[in-house]
RNA sequence: GCGCCCGUAGCUCAGCAGGAUAGAGCAGCGGUUUCCUAAACCGCAGGUCGCAGGUUCGAAUCCUGCCGGGCGCGCCA
């Protein structure tokens, strides 16, 4: 089934080739919905931009369109669909669907498929309402990178936003018939993750040292005692854990203690998270002091701020000797993923943890991907290193050393700089530091690289033969996962990052590499604005601290709870239906919660700022989860109570409340559309609220258990089981649940 | 300093590949329940779309300048 906005395009499509000739194809004809209801449904806005080229009056080229169309004439396709158009003011035409053609539409979805109650949210719904996929032609592998949470750190407001937005863009894409790969780009290869190593150390000593559970928690305390106390105790406290510190690497300098406490060690987020806090908080309070420790091996002076560097350093190292090291990351990552796993199934987040191609997992194709730059982007710029981005700019990309770092600078065809810094200087891309450590530029290249390349359809000339080598020791039989299309569900400030590594790709040619049917690759950053308290300012706890998201989605379902309670006792015998369990308020109480945060960030314009309010994301009237979930297990129990079936009816649009609300459901399909190539779920947001309004009204005005008669009755029936079938659908796609009752 | 984003009703926000009289929700005022869930529905009131120019048959939407706010800007991610 094609949308209504679909079947009109493609016959004005046509209509403007027959009326025009060559003036008249690939001309957009502009179908619009009506601004109005007095101008039928939907518009074509095409005649007025027509006018000019065709030197023509707008209104005469929309007369020849219409006559071009042949509405009326009983072998043309476009008069079971509209009633003859009409022009009006400049020249727009307005269009009503025929109400014969909107029934048959209707009545032609085929029943949901049985087995109806589905628990979980799968990536691909049972029920798809008769809509079709994409062309082939048109489906495309898209790769999408979201969530991206930090193994060191626990998963906070911060990575809301890119999880649910993300989530949704795949669920979409993949209803639409593409291919989608999901990526979750756990941030675990940085400099913090010698501080969880190291902290991992210290609970192994605490633990020998018999001291209580709660050590990293005390510890965090004194330090900060000590710290509001003054430089002299400050001094005197960091002093002694570095005695401390020094002691147990001399005690026991082979690290058998540690070795054995890893090997029993049962990795919980929750005892991680102290010890590594209480590293990160030593290690920046030492920064002023300049004490040291030896290191592990006991070769050298390490500063103590700098301890978990060196650990750092050790795991990237590599090697057999810091096996200890890697174990101990390996550890960590359990138990992050673990905890994160958590999140994403409460959160009905179709990510899992094959979906993980954390940064570590590029980190030995760094070396390649600079000699690749070096070698693809030399210095006198061949015509190689110059290509228009996506952008439709022109950039060129130089590789080479800037006070001891290798850096990408992009620069206009004539020599200018395409960024530039504070102080006017020109801005590279540094892919690695003067101390020869790689950057988070370098992972992003040797994944994208990775993202893109297929060994079949798109295979990337490389010219760096361990780069070749390393990738396709990654991924021997496909050599990549072959996207057609690469997006980055990450936040607004990062912007500028993605303009400069977008424009590397670009100069690189990886982008239009592959054999001439394959597209060219469309790289997309799909930024996202912050998530702000009632203070406009970044949301935090009253502590300061982000709120974990743990925490965030608990309170959404005690206050949801408590509203459901509320209502529950309010409502009483009125409703003539049975109280709710409590299991059953416990089961509501967590979908209503849970899809109140979600549907609040989705239906916010992405771009935009917005600003966390509990009140209006619980609130049951204005566009939110529980108006719309409501407006589902209200449909639901007219089924229940009439205990009514209307399997094929036909559906009758006789009141103006049922032709909006047939309307309605079928402008489904346009609206995905739509989503999928704007990437804004808002927009899915804003037409499901309208089907719920659509839907109130119908409500309110059309009695159908106890309609007229019972043709009435059973085609209203049927209209009420597809507006609820679209709801479910639509809150699917957003990864929220659909109640029977509420 | 440079770059990006934003400024729409008292408040929070949609609308911005140009289209007819700019929409929601909240807050305000007034209605609706012997009737399928009132966690609802309906009505009223509320706007020089930051300001000034420009392009156009037509601008909240595109361009330029200004004012106000946010974010970003070489070896963090």
């Amino acid at each position: 089934m094609k949308s209504p906005a679909e079947l009109l395009n493609n016959l004005f499509a046509e209509a403007l080739r027959a009326a025009f000739g060559e003036a008249g194809r690939d001309v957009d004809p502009l179908i619009r919905p009506a601004t109005d209801p007095r101008f039928g449904d939907y518009q074509s806005n095409v005649a007025m931009g027509l006018a000019r080229t065709l030197g023509r009056r707008p209104r005469d080229i929309a007369q020849a369109l219409i006559d071009a169309l042949g509405v009326g004439r009983a072998d043309a396709r476009v008069s079971y669909l509209i009633e003859p158009p009409e022009i009006a003011g400049p020249g727009f035409i307005n269009l009503r669907l025929r109400r014969e053609f909107l029934e048959a539409a209707l009545s032609s979805v085929p029943p949901a498929p049985g087995g109806a109650e589905d628990v979980d949210l799968a990536e691909l719904p049972a029920d798809r309402l008769g809509i079709e996929p994409v062309d082939e032609s048109l489906r495309r592998t898209v790769v999408i990178d979201y969530s991206s949470p930090n193994v060191a750190k626990e998963m906070h407001v911060g990575h809301l936003r890119s999880t649910i937005i993300g989530d949704t863009i795949a669920r979409v894409l993949a209803f639409e018939g593409h291919r989608v790969v999901r990526q979750n780009h756990l941030g675990d290869w940085g400099t913090q993750f010698g501080m969880v190593i190291l902290g991992m150390w210290h609970l192994c000593k605490a633990e020998r040292r018999g001291e209580p559970e709660d050590w990293s928690e005390r510890r965090l305390s004194e330090l900060a005692a000590a710290r509001s106390a003054g430089g002299d105790a400050l001094r005197a406290y960091l002093t002694r854990l570095r005695d401390e510190h020094q002691a147990e690497l001399d005690r026991d300098p082979a690290g058998v203690e540690f070795a054995a406490f890893l090997r029993s060690f049962a990795p919980r987020l929750v005892r991680l998270l102290p010890a590594y806090q209480f590293v990160n908080a030593v290690e920046s309070a030492a920064e002023d002091f300049d004490l040291t420790v030896v290191d592990r091996q006991n070769n050298k002076q390490v500063k103590f701020s700098a301890v978990s560097n060196h650990v750092v350093a050790m795991l990237q190292r590599g090697g057999s000797a810091d096996d200890q090291e890697r174990q101990a990351w390996q550890l960590a990552i359990r138990a992050s993923l673990e905890a994160c796993g958590a999140i994403y199934r409460r959160l009905c987040v179709l990510l899992t943890e094959g979906d993980v191609r954390g940064e570590s997992f590029f980190h030995d194709m760094l070396p390649g991907i600079v000699e690749e730059l070096r070698l693809s982007l030399p210095a006198r710029g061949a015509d190689e290193a110059a290509a228009t981005g996506s952008t439709g700019e022109w950039v060129r990309a130089v590789c080479r050393d800037d006070g001891g770092a290798v850096c990408v600078f992009l620069e206009t065809p004539d020599g200018t700089p395409r960024f530039k810094g504070p102080d006017g200087e020109p801005l590279p891309l540094i892919v690695r530091k003067s101390d020869g450590a790689y950057l988070y530029a370098t992972t992003d290249l040797a994944a994208a690289l990775y993202r893109m390349s297929d060994n079949r359809r798109r295979p990337i000339p490389l010219r760096s033969a361990s780069l070749r080598a390393a990738l396709a020791a990654r991924d021997p039989h496909h050599g990549g996962l072959g996207g057609d299309r690469v997006l980055y569900v990450v936040g607004m400030p990062q912007k500028l990052h993605f303009e400069m590594l977008f424009a590397t790709i670009e100069a690189l040619g990886w982008t239009r590499a592959g054999e001439p049917a394959a597209p060219r690759v469309r790289l997309e950053h799909v930024a996202f604005g912050s998530v702000l308290g009632e203070d406009r300012k970044p949301y935090r706890a009253r502590s300061g601290e982000s709120v974990r998201l743990k925490d965030l989605l608990d309170e959404a379902v005690a206050r949801a709870r408590r509203l459901v309670e509320e209502n529950d006792a309010r409502r009483g015998d009125d409703a003539g239906q049975a109280p709710l369990s409590d299991a059953e308020k416990d089961a509501i109480a967590e979908a209503v919660g849970i899809g109140s945060v979600k549907y609040a960030d989705l239906c916010q314009n992405r771009g935009s700022d917005y600003v966390f309010s509990w009140d209006k994301m619980l609130a049951m009237q204005g566009n939110t989860a529980p108006y719309l979930m409501y407006a589902h297990a209200r449909i639901r129990s007219i089924f229940r109570k009439g205990a009514a079936t209307c399997d094929d009816a036909p559906i009758v649009l006789e009141h103006a409340a049922e032709r909006a609300l047939g309307m309605r459901i079928l402008q489904f399909g346009e609206t995905l559309s739509a989503v999928s190539t704007t990437l804004l779920p808002n927009l899915l947001c804003d037409y499901l609220y309208e089907l719920a309004g659509a839907f109130m009204a119908f409500y309110e005005n059309c009695p159908v258990l106890r309609a007229p008669d019972e043709e009435t009755r059973v085609a209203r029936l049927r209209l009420c089981d597809l507006a609820a079938r679209t709801l479910k659908l639509g809150l699917g796609l957003l990864g929220i649940r659909a109640l029977q009752r509420m």
